[in-house]
DNA sequence: CACTTGCGGTGAACCGGTTAACCTTTCTAG
DNA sequence: CTAGAAAGGTTAACCGGTTCACCGCAAGTG
């Protein structure tokens, strides 16, 4: 139907240049005050806004930042589907990007060589990582001198971009203490993979906490991921099978939802027969019956503060990492022994 | 760092014009094998891709769909943080988009202008409404001729636009048809707004159910909103202190989940005390305890449907609506009266 | 009164691609 | 042997903005 208006018929019917039209939107140059209510005046007639692929090319930024999601499947659906931690995240990170006028791509990406190629093309001022990364990536990115941030990764990987984390061994250390102090003894950590520095931060909080009461390391059981519920299901229904422990800490709430289904199914009840302690406190984690105990993190918080860095970033600021408080939140899926 | 390559500098290495690297790299035209090779092999090294700003410009395609979510508080938030109905969409979306060489912008948006600027500021090929909007808005997109796909609104708003929809009144009667057949005559349907067309199919399903039964139209109770825990929470709180009613159909499985903890917190039980339907079968609904009877639609599948469509009505073809079957999901949280 | 200065504005190059029009060579056919 | 077509490239205009260099004119200066 309508074509979009251009600054050139803008300019046309304020009787001025191209150039004075882009002064006057831009408040890039003095220009008389009648002129500009003229501008201004067509400008508005015609609906103009302009054209970000044009600006794009010439101001060599593309007001776009890209946000990254680890893949399940090939896809990202695996983790927004199924771990709503993800979702909290990404709308805070909407939010702060469009104050501050950026839009925001969503993607998961496959294969490391489409990282650079889509920067490149969408032009893309900037790139927030979700969660941790095959290492390669990192190097990849910063050859190209793309602003980053990083969310829940640790430093051995980050190419020395800032990151922001939770204190992981202090969630970790509650979680243990929590279990401890209400009598447990046959704690087991569920675990992908302790090599993951979010695990192994948080298992390390575990083992002082133990250590502490003068217990030895907990068990690690192995899982097949940290975030579904199925893998938590599977979990749980060994746990309760082998009865060899009487409490049990997840890496998520989504995860710990799983396990305490799973002990239900099998006769069960949490937390009488098995101690159950999350990780996130998502929204849904106080509403769940039993509600969870779990080490809260103030995910939207980390969501804006990871934008805001990464406003800055771009903007040419020095950034230092930074961490969020955890807290330990007790309901009702973790019990006396 | 490295500065990115242009077609330029990929002319230069490999010795042809610009226009020739277009040509091998577009496929769109003739070049000799042995040139062809000298390219590709340039564009390698440089490690090229082409930048979609200035391809954007002149084909006019940005190749970037816009997906718009309802606002909560001036956010997207409300709506991505409690009710993973949007999450496992926008996954889906994602997903099909990327297949199709599309990327997607994610926003909620605030006031009608900020559309059409939107629009056009990213150029954006094709918009995928989430959910409901003010009506306004489709005349104020159709006006500037976008290509759009909605999902989850019915014919009265749309403007001509294709719709992915379920079957709601099939999901309605569904709904009632279970409860009824389990014993229940006080039902209660919980909304927001019967005026919504979502809403108002449900309920017609609702009523059928029941008339073909022989039983009156069910009550109606208002609640704050469809999505959140919160609503239903406090409508459960409501429902299980007056006892007035044994079955409540509610909107969503989210808001379900929110009545559930309130009879819980009341002292009660599911579904001894108060039978809950939810709506949607969300990943969570099978693993919280009762599990959800609810009715599935299958989102992912929605989802997949629109962002094809919306592929498709960008490349010209004319589309028509469709609807998605919906299915009763039996579990816990309903039982005989 | 001639000479700078400042104001308000314009022209044109440029960003990085695409593509229509055109130009050489070489091949084919009459 | 020559006209015409096909093959393989190149040139240059264009997309819609931004911005640098420059320009005309009125006001200020010595």
């Amino acid at each position: 139907m309508e074509k979009r208006a251009t600054i050139k018929e803008v300019a046309e019917k304020a009787g001025v240049s191209k150039a004075t039209v882009s002064y006057v939107l831009n408040n890039t140059k003095k220009v008389s005050e009648s002129t500009k209510e003229r501008v201004l005046q067509a400008a508005r007639e015609l609906q103009y806004a302009p054209d970000f692929t044009a600006v794009s090319l010439t101001k060599k930024k593309s007001r776009m930042i890209g946000v990254i999601l680890p893949l399940i499947n090939e896809s990202i659906a695996g983790i927004m589907q199924e771990n709503t931690y993800y979702n909290e995240m990404i709308s805070a990170v909407e939010k702060t990007s469009r104050e501050n006028n950026y839009d925001i791509l969503l993607a998961g990406l496959a294969r490391p060589e489409d990282y650079r190629s889509w920067v490149q093309k969408r032009r893309l001022d900037g790139l927030l990582f979700l969660g941790l990364f095959p290492e390669g990536i990192y190097r990849e990115m910063h050859s190209m001198d793309v602003p980053a941030v990083l969310i829940d990764t640790y430093e051995s990987h980050t190419e020395n971009y800032p990151a922001v984390n939770i204190d992981d061994e202090k969630g970790g250390w509650l979680a243990a203490d929590h279990l401890i102090s209400n009598g447990h003894d046959k704690i087991v950590f569920l675990s992908v993979d302790l090599d993951n520095p979010v695990e192994k931060e948080r298992f390390q909080g575990c083992k002082r906490a133990l250590k502490e009461a003068g217990l030895p390391p907990p068990a690690v059981m192995k899982a097949e991921d940290i975030h579904s519920f199925e893998s938590g299901y599977e979990a749980g229904r060994q746990l309760f099978k082998e009865k060899k422990y009487t409490a049990v800490i997840s890496g998520s709430d989504t995860t710990a939802l799983g396990i305490i289904r799973a002990v239900h199914d099998g006769g069960g009840k949490t937390p009488e027969d098995l101690s159950v302690i999350g990780f996130d406190d998502l929204r849904l984690s106080r509403y769940v019956i039993p509600s969870l105990t779990t080490i809260r993190q103030h995910i939207e918080k980390k969501g804006t503060l990871a934008a805001e860095k990464l406003v800055r970033v771009m903007e040419g600021q020095e950034e230092q990492p930074e961490m969020v408080d955890v807290e330990l939140i007790v309901r009702e899926s973790t019990g006396k022994r």
